[in-house]
RNA sequence: GCGUCGGUGGUAGAGUGGUCUAAUACACGAGACUGUAAAUCUCGCGGCUUUACGCCUUCGUUGGUUCGAAUCCAACCCGGCGCA
């Protein structure tokens, strides 16, 4: 993998990037299509390329659940498997151990609403899974059975499903971590991280290191929302000698408060090298995230919430069971090219969903891709355009 | 015409004397969702209001029994089935 900053903006910390790697050229910043299992749900591998997607990221506790590695090795690695062309990276499983662990138990996501006052203290633990020093333990959500995930065991996992970009193995803190859990959670981050660059070090010297099919490895960048812990965090993760970074976790409640934090966090990094920003992707966010200088980012935003009946569109979301959109002859989005927009009516989308057609899924899961992708594409021209 | 079974909220369908505005499901309405546990979850769904488990109105219609009826009785109306 090979990572060029073509333009830096002299407004923002925006830059404008190509991101090398064996599968194809990335134009950053880029929107990360979410492919848990391999699949971007409803769509097919040809679908998504048509929506403009540039990148994909799996999950390696997924894969590793379902299918499993080796099957996926078998198969020539993920990319054949999928039949996808383009790069991909891999994520750690580490936000796993959040959403499986403390999310689960409170019922909150990556991303805390004002208001809420529960915390989680130093030297609790999730009532589903158990964190130690070796790595997490886990429950399958599939069957139940006993599973443990470290950072040996990610690497390994990831190695084998082949993409492109794989992540160390981090905790993602629940954003109801107090300080003290969250700095005791980051220095183990740090230390996972030491152990994953390493692990990850042994295979390629033993592959003979580097040529083209060489997978880059990215350090993941926590601390919550406590800008001392993040620069620190930055500060130790950029010194190790990754590929690129990843920035995980929550950082703030307001998008002003997420930009400067991001920024300050940034600011520790190695210019020169890609950042991913992970899980952070409402078309509102992308420009603070795009002038904090982020690179590339993934959300299940356009697919998740394509399947549950919000489409994104350039006035806003559209709500597609709202009895109203049955006489709206109108595209989806009028300013939008995509296939969907071109050839059916909001009418007969929202009948799709009212009768609960997989159709309407994959109609607007298509049409949140391509406008998010389009959405990246239009930062990118105001970063060459000196407007950003 | 006789016999028989049955008529419950938008629909289907529980309930067979008080704890019934009436289970449950669906439909409908309003929200939520940011490295996917998720084609999912939450809330509302007779009316009114000082939003309380307060008042009023509802279980085919009318009348009756009872302290009290969706539940028991009678007549009537409507529907299914059987026999003429």
């Amino acid at each position: 993998m090979e990572f060029n900053i073509i333009k830096q903006s002299k407004k923002s910390k925006a830059r404008l990037g190509l991101l090398k790697t064996a599968h194809g050229t990335v134009e950053t910043p880029a929107f990360v299509g979410v492919a848990t299992k391999a699949t971007i749900k409803t769509l097919s591998t040809e679908d998504v390329e048509r929506t403009g997607t540039q990148m994909l990221i799996s999950n390696t506790f997924h894969l590793h659940l379902r299918p499993g590695e080796n099957l996926v090795k078998t198969n020539g690695g993920v990319h054949k498997f999928m039949g996808w062309k383009r790069p991909m990276m891999t994520d750690s499983g580490g936000f796993q151990v959040f959403s499986l662990g403390f999310g689960q138990d409170h019922g909150v996501g990556k991303i805390l609403k004002k208001g809420e006052e529960r915390t989680i203290e130093e030297g609790m633990q999730p009532q589903k899974i158990k964190i130690t020093e070796k790595g997490v333990e886990f429950r399958s959500p599939i069957d139940g059975a006993k599973l443990f995930l470290g950072p040996k065991e990610s690497i390994a996992i990831q190695e084998k499903i082949g993409a492109d970009i794989i992540l160390a193995f981090d905790e993602c803190p629940s954003p109801l971590a107090d300080y003290d859990y969250m700095k005791k959670s980051v220095e183990r981050t740090h230390r996972w991280a030491k152990i994953c660059l390493k692990a990850h070090k042994n295979t390629l010297l033993r592959q003979g290191f580097g040529g083209q099919g060489k997978q880059a490895l990215y350090g993941i960048v926590q601390g919550g929302k406590w800008e001392d812990l993040r620069k620190e965090s930055a500060r130790t993760i950029g010194a190790m000698g990754f590929d690129g970074f990843a920035i995980g976790g929550e950082f703030g409640y307001e998008k002003e408060e997420m930009e400067k934090m991001l920024r300050s966090t940034l600011g520790e990094l190695p210019e020169e090298k890609p950042r991913h920003l992970l899980g952070v992707g409402h078309p509102e966010d992308f420009e603070y995230m795009i002038r904090a200088g982020v690179d590339t980012f993934d959300c299940i935003a356009p697919t998740h919430y394509a399947r549950h009946g919000t489409a994104f569109t350039s006035s806003g979301r559209i709500y597609m069971k709202k009895t109203v959109l049955l006489k709206d002859k109108k595209p989806l989005d009028p300013k939008c090219d995509c296939y969907v927009c071109k050839n059916y009516t909001r009418s007969y989308l929202a009948h799709l969903f009212r009768a609960g057609e997989y159709t309407g899924m994959h109609l607007v899961t298509f049409h949140n891709l391509y406008y998010l992708n389009n959405l990246a594409k239009e930062f990118r021209e105001k970063i060459k355009n000196g407007l950003i």
